[in-house]
DNA sequence: CAGTGGTCTAGACCACTGA
DNA sequence: CAGTGGTCTAGACCACTGC
């Protein structure tokens, strides 16, 4: 069998499930392991390399960990499908899109699902986002997003209420949160977007349908109106796997 | 003691570990457990819990994969310092900018150490990306970037070779590869940069000194020269927890 | 219902840390 | 050197999948 052929070396000072997790590693990414394809199960790996299923299951653990493989209760463990999906056209760079034109600009049909809508007392992070007076109250909706039905990210967003006015639950459902603000005279000319990178915890990993560990992109965005008054503090948390941001970049120097 | 209150229910359909790991991140989130202060050790917890040592450490594998905790050979596991450092004076967006200078206006020291220099042939997506002609030759670099001597980033940049000229291994070494192209009349005048977020695998994780399955901030980039040639394509993967971007977007609709 | 991954146990030894 | 986390074992039972 192709997978016994994978020696390994007990005294060695790499462990020997990081030998067996380089040695599926190489095997993958060399092609001898086709993308799909299924794994032997863990109790013939380890009985074919001579450990303990709890070594083989440490070395898969890893590999699932880096997105390598894709484990399926009571059906088996897969090599992960290609890399990345498509790369899309050009979209417009630099300028402010709600995440539904985004989607669509991917060639991807947008979805939402609300996980929570409150007008609430902001935390310290909201208020001094929005700049907010003690005692201003906001709104705050969790959205699930979804691409072709698939989860994409989770979507935190937070308005001042005084700015918007009346928001009922039922507005919010479907339809995009800048189509609703511009609706109300209330659209975005700017904002700042931070990104960066995190594991996904014991909350998100679920409602993304991610592994807990996996991969997130996560932004900030403070958006203004046109006058100068922060109108949205939005979070979200992406799936590593399924996204990607552009920027454009002009030369300064 | 104050962790054996964790009351686990072993006919819950959600696993003992997981159990454990929600009740410690909780008594993390809420203080009761303060930023680097230590856990008890593992047989202990495993004692007090009434459950294996194994369930414990896969339950400290959970939240140390999350960062919320640190785990050190020999001394302990320790709740994970702050969440992150300090945001920093708005930098200029939307501009082309180095490494070297982005670390500088975030008030850190940059630095290089180069694990990597050949002249070679392009791989298929070098190729693509500089729009290389088969044949052509390229540099290629990988270097491990650091802020304040701290590892941040691996860096894999390639050029092509018969645009940039003679490219000595001395040349590399500290200088910012934007000054020494800068000096060749070979200043970016444009640039795309793709961010994704995903896991650090074998050999990444070690380089950045970060654990396999850590999230990091992959970069894609490819710069232009004025003329439309390209000239460089870059790929660097930066810590999740040291780093973040930022981008300003202009409203469109 | 057979086969798969998911969870859990008790116990052993190694390797590192720090007083 | 005592205490800690890191690795590894053999074996058990559960929960899900798909024929």
């Amino acid at each position: 069998m192709l997978l016994s052929s994978l020696s390994l070396d007990s005294a060695s000072a790499t462990p020997v499930y990081v030998q067996v997790a380089q040695g599926l590693a190489q095997r993958i990414e060399s092609g001898q392991l086709r993308a799909g394809s299924a794994l032997p199960a863990e109790r013939e790996l380890a009985a074919a390399l001579g450990v303990s299923r709890v070594t083989v299951r440490q070395a898969l653990a890893l590999l699932s960990q880096q997105g390598l493989l894709t484990r399926r209760h009571g059906s088996g463990t897969f090599v992960t499908p290609p890399p990345r999906p498509g790369e899309l056209p050009s979209r417009t760079l630099g300028l402010l899109s709600s995440f539904s034109e985004d989607v669509r600009s991917r060639g991807q049909v947008p979805g939402a699902r609300v996980l929570g809508f409150e007008r609430t007392r902001p935390s310290a992070q909201e208020a001094m986002s929005l700049a907010l007076s003690p005692g201003e109250l906001v709104y705050r909706l969790r959205r699930l997003r979804t691409a072709d039905g698939e989860p994409l990210a989770i979507e935190d967003s937070t308005l001042p209420a005084a700015l918007v006015g009346e928001l009922r639950p039922e507005e919010v459902q479907d339809a995009s949160l800048y189509a609703l603000l511009s609706a109300r005279a209330l659209s975005p000319a700017r904002a700042i977007r931070h990104l960066r990178a995190l594991n996904a915890d014991l909350t998100l990993a679920p409602l993304l349908g991610v592994p807990v560990g996996a991969a997130l992109l996560a932004t900030d965005r403070v958006s203004w109106l046109a006058g100068g008054r922060p109108i949205e503090y939005a979070r979200a948390h992406y799936r590593g796997d399924r996204y990607d941001f552009v920027m454009e970049l002009q030369g300064g120097a």
